[in-house]
DNA sequence: CATTGACTTTACCCTAAGGGGAAAGACTAT
DNA sequence: ATAGTCTTTCCCCTTAGGGTAAAGTCAATG
């Protein structure tokens, strides 16, 4: 039997964790000194704290290693595959901090050549257009985080499978129209639309009016800097927004296998508040 | 002026996240209405919130982000190296991330042979020898986490220079001897020591006597494995520790290049007591 | 003018994996 | 008997906000 600190020394733990590890029924003690509560330790157990050290350095939550435990004697192969999918999620984190190193180093480039890390930013046009009256065909749902890094190919499907079965005609490329009004974590209100060439009883009439226009190349996820070139051009020239923003999904995301070759419009509508405003 | 709503929604950042910002001082709204005390957020500051995530997905801490955003303007040097270093970081966490996959394929690969996974426990072997006597050379010095990672060279080095300096001759490879008595985040209580042919006024007699001896190959990070392994064989053999456990460094780290060819022998020094037992 | 619904405020409690420290009891050696 | 070490429980702290509640505010509607 061993006391909680010789138990720590061997394996480097401390005390303070293997009482936590307790409480949370991780790794209980073999016995307990009625007497005094001195926690005693058996010598197997420096094999249970190699196992869970193991499982922490592969970066399983005390609650994923307190299940893979109970896992680990009785199905083997829900052990593997927990581990398989562990070993997934690294390799994802690998190929996002590649990417992050050479975001970093670009910015770099731009600190070295004395440019600001928003100098990226001037590369996003702002024009005015009217946009054209769509009737659209849509769906109106509530996405959660999860399912905007899935992409929305499942929101479009069912509406795309109505199109063909009805055999209508799409008139313009598919859309999104935002209509929460704060960003939440449990989700956006988003109008998942594709205009057809004609009306029926299933559309709506779209008419957004004047709007601006950016159009962005690459990740989603530089959306929101469009958002920002156009309140600044709102604020510049005079506009105002009017509605809710909506983007068009110029090319299919499923076809194009660089992201970089993504092109989405981003719109929003607006009014003239003040004329003759030029900087 | 935006609302904190307006802004929220621009940014894609919830309305809480900017009242904490607030409350941090990492981004305070530009005014706030005196009679009802809302948040007033101005264009401008929606590039702030930009260069606030790009260094959030750079992982770099708020209380960093709030450092790096004062020196942005003012020292775009330690900006620069702020940058750089955190370029570094997230390369570790590649390298590191690599191995663990590599780890894990090797206990996928355990699993589906029906091993356990502490089955390389089974490779390291205990033996009892009696340990020469030797004059020790030796500094104690209180070590912690970080000087763990970089190495013992710097506490090495010095007793290395002394011995170059008088002449003195080296008898054996240099040793760590663990006074610590249980693992804390502040540090181990580590004796550096090495052994001379002859004593000196400066050296003291090392004499642990009869002790269990493994060898570890490759990164010392197995080490809990073999002080495991030892405990394992006193229980069943009828040994009990007596004095602090050492390790012999016989492979100089900085002469190899590969890890796994780092050789240690790790010693605990033991007495009998039981005789007989064989299982 | 009153009400309703959307928006905003502060305030309080919660997370994961322990770390730090205090106060009190227990053990061992002198 | 006393000192020094070990162990116990208890309470507060960390990051970056999330969840919820109660209360005040705003704009639009009846």
């Amino acid at each position: 039997m061993l006391s909680i600190g010789e138990f720590s020394k061997i394996c480097k733990v401390s005390t303070k964790t293997l009482r936590y590890y307790d409480e949370i029924g991780l790794l209980k003690p073999t016995n307990i000194n009625l007497e005094n509560g001195y926690r005693n330790y058996s010598i197997k157990q420096l094999e249970d704290m190699l196992l869970i050290n193991k499982l922490k350095m592969y970066q399983f939550s005390l609650e994923e290693i307190k299940e893979l435990i109970e896992f680990k004697d009785k199905n083997l192969e829900l052990f593997y595959t927990k581990l398989n999918n562990k070993k997934a999620q690294i390799q994802k984190i690998i190929s996002d901090s590649i990417s992050i190193v050479s975001e970093i180093d670009r910015d770099l480039d731009d600190v070295k050549n004395g440019k600001s890390l928003n100098s990226y930013l001037d590369e996003i046009k702002v024009e005015e257009i009217i946009f054209p009256d769509m009737n659209i065909l849509s769906k109106r749902v509530n996405v959660n985080h999860q399912d905007c890094l899935d992409g929305y190919d499942k929101f479009f499907s069912p509406l795309f499978n109505e199109i063909i079965k009805n055999k209508w005609t799409m008139k313009y490329a598919p859309m999104t129209i935002y209509h929460s009004n704060e960003y939440k974590i449990e989700g956006y209100d988003i109008e998942f639309a594709i205009p057809l060439d004609k009306p029926n009883e299933k559309t709506r009439l779209f008419s957004p009016g004047m709007c601006l226009k950016s159009v962005l190349k690459g990740s989603y996820s530089n959306i929101t800097s469009a958002y920002i070139k156009q309140k600044q051009f709102c604020e510049k020239f005079g506009y105002e927004s009017t509605n809710n923003p909506f983007d068009v999904y110029i090319s299919n995301p499923y076809k194009i296998s660089n992201i970089q070759d993504l092109i989405t419009e981003i719109y929003m509508p607006v009014k003239k508040i003040k004329e003759g405003i030029i900087c």
